[in-house]
DNA sequence: AACATTTATTTGATGTGTCAACAAAGTACT
DNA sequence: AGTACTTTGTTGACACATCAAATAAATGTT
């Protein structure tokens, strides 16, 4: 017989979570490409840059904020610089870094892409569960990432 | 001031959701390469295949069950073959269609990776979650899927 | 049978993700 | 200052994803 394929509670939850992935996040990310013409990959670095205090962030700290390598994330600035999305300043404080920031049309384009995303979110995501389920979400994601960094500290 | 950047429980869920893809993926996809030398990707269309009656599904078959558009798998599945990992049969009842079946070495291969990467997903995931959770967890994800699919039916 | 329509799959172009190799500037130590 | 080491970011090759167009067999209609 086949191995492996008589499930447990653990993985019949991975499997949940699998499918919460598969029937969530296309149509979110249709809703953004159709409605604002923004892909996922351009809603993550501009809100990533958005929320930053000074509008301005450096590649590094960019990419730890929203769980890029870095690699991946210089290649999609340089599609979104030539895209005019995007901007990079020289670094005054370190001279191998820069600054990324909104242009005028990255700013406008975040700026009208936020709202239209999160009613989608809530339309899908937020209004099919209830409060206790939203909290209890909220706990789980912790509990995995506190416990994935706990057991796989930095590198292993 | 900035826009829509105060949140609420709704959106605190996603944001949840989001981390848990964040913290959760890399490091299990990481243990697929690494360990099994197999991508994502191709796991998913090995075990679509090889939980399949009869070792052989047609393509239009597999990407339904894996959540795939018809495009997507075909390339992957060209890559996979050329990889000798799959092949392509012709299909007798369909001449438009073929039969996707594991070759000798995706069947070691699969087999070799199941129990490694379950493992894995009961080490990083499953054990950081009490029953109760991982329940929670597989209510959440059918509340969802119902949902998307309730007001989003065929296609929209 | 002849026609249009639908279904199953492939292909090509372009955008995205991963990985390892690289270059250059910062840092620590002598 | 000089050397080694580390950090920051970019690049190139290749794997993967998305979308629309193309192909061809099946099906429905007259």
């Amino acid at each position: 017989m086949k191995a492996a394929l008589a499930y447990d509670l653990q993985v019949e939850a991975w499997m949940a979570f699998q499918q919460l992935r598969v029937s969530l996040l296309p149509p979110l990310i249709k809703n953004l490409t159709q409605k604002c013409g923004v892909s996922e990959a351009e809603y993550k670095v501009l809100i990533g840059i958005y929320s930053s205090p000074e509008d301005e962030i450096r590649p590094t700290d960019l990419a730890e904020k929203i769980g890029w390598e870095n690699g991946r994330l210089s290649h999609q600035l340089s599609r979104m610089e030539s895209k005019g999305l995007v901007d990079r300043r020289e670094c005054p404080v370190d001279a191998r870094s820069c600054y990324i920031a909104l242009s005028k049309n990255g700013r406008v384009k975040i700026e009208k892409t936020i709202p239209v995303h999160l009613i989608e979110v809530k339309r899908l995501f937020g209004e099919a569960l209830s409060p206790d389920q939203l909290k209890a979400l909220i706990e789980i994601a912790d509990a995995v990432s506190k416990h994935v960094g706990d057991i796989k500290p930095p590198i292993n």
